[in-house]
DNA sequence: AGTGCCATGTAAGGAGTTACATGATTCG
DNA sequence: CGAATCATGTAACTCCTTACATGGCACT
């Protein structure tokens, strides 16, 4: 639901059209997620189909601005009065991912974690070297989330090799493994 | 994409049949993102049609059993060698929203703050009453993953909430005031 | 004349959610 | 018996992405 309520709250500050909204919404987020611009028409469409938006007629350039209607601004304030509920946020990958290696038979986890790590760190290393230049707010607002979930997911990459080298004996493979393959059946459902 | 390759992974372990499927994939991640049935087995469906997985015919009970192919396998090892990259994940909606509130006319952004972190410091409260139970180390690393995300929002949170105080002067229009309130304490997580 | 950007759309499909329909089995 | 749970599916819909089609306009 973010580019529904992100375009709404573009279009409070004023008329914009399709072009001009995706121009707008990657300057503030300084082009982290690039908006497809044929999801601008379609989430207009919508918008306006659910009246919180309104098409104007065609202007001479042949572009159509959309404005706010008032329901579109109840439904924007109500959107930030409330908070991001951590329950509604789409799934996190890495997590799953690494959980399931932990249990899927033939998989290194140790290398998974560092393979991530090198990455994220690679990531990281990017974010801080564009925080030098230049700077809005919002966009700097948005690069510091970025830097800050980094950081946090590499802290957790550690703890997560802290605690396999507990649980995992030893990323060399065991002798004992043939009798390990006995444990092959699916456990309770 | 996850959901794809978990349902792989599960299924590197031994045939399952849907519903057991979506069992063993809560049980890995502690139902924190359930997973819809009806999914699983579209899902099923678009692996099989891929190659990635076989049905096999139906047991006594009306069960359906699926079993990984080789060309699955091929997969899900490249799913866990390549790193999960940054660029493609989906958006922030709490980065967006605080960018955009920003430059919203008539939005009160440190209440939006202070909302958003009253909401993420309960769920965090949440969470860390969760970990002293139970435990199989896949759940406890997801947990621990949303932890960490958690508490990197809070200091996310407060960072913006410092970084406001300097260029909004005020929720009240008195500059004075301002300065005045300019330390406002959070003791970080 | 051609390249490239501005601007508006449509089509096709993946992923995910909610809801519904349909049976079998199990338990009180 | 009835209710709950197990089990498989389908339908409708939103959101999002990729790709395609189309036209105007500006610059070289």
């Amino acid at each position: 639901m973010s580019i529904r309520h992100g375009l709404l709250a573009l279009l409070e500050r004023g008329q914009m059209y399709g072009y001009q909204l995706r121009s707008a919404f990657e300057a503030e987020t300084g082009a982290t997620w690039p908006l497809n611009i044929g999801q601008v028409y379609t989430t207009l469409t919508r918008l306006e189909r659910d009246g919180l938006v309104r098409g104007l007629p065609e202007h001479d350039g042949g572009q159509r601005p959309y404005e706010i209607t008032a329901e579109g601004r109840t439904e924007l304030a109500l959107w930030f009065a409330t908070p991001i509920a951590h329950a509604d946020r789409p799934r996190d990958e890495l997590a799953i991912k690494l959980a399931l290696a932990l249990t899927t038979p033939g998989v290194d986890v140790q290398s998974v974690v560092q393979t991530q790590r090198s990455a994220t760190m690679r990531t990281l290393q990017q974010y801080t070297r564009l925080k030098k230049d230049d700077g809005e707010l919002p966009w700097r607002l948005v690069l510091d989330s970025l830097i800050f979930q980094a950081e946090a997911e590499l802290r957790w990459l550690d703890h997560c090799e802290a605690s396999l080298v507990r649980f995992v004996p030893s990323t060399s493979p065991v002798p004992t493994a043939a009798s390990a393959e006995e444990e092959n059946v699916h456990e309770r459902a």
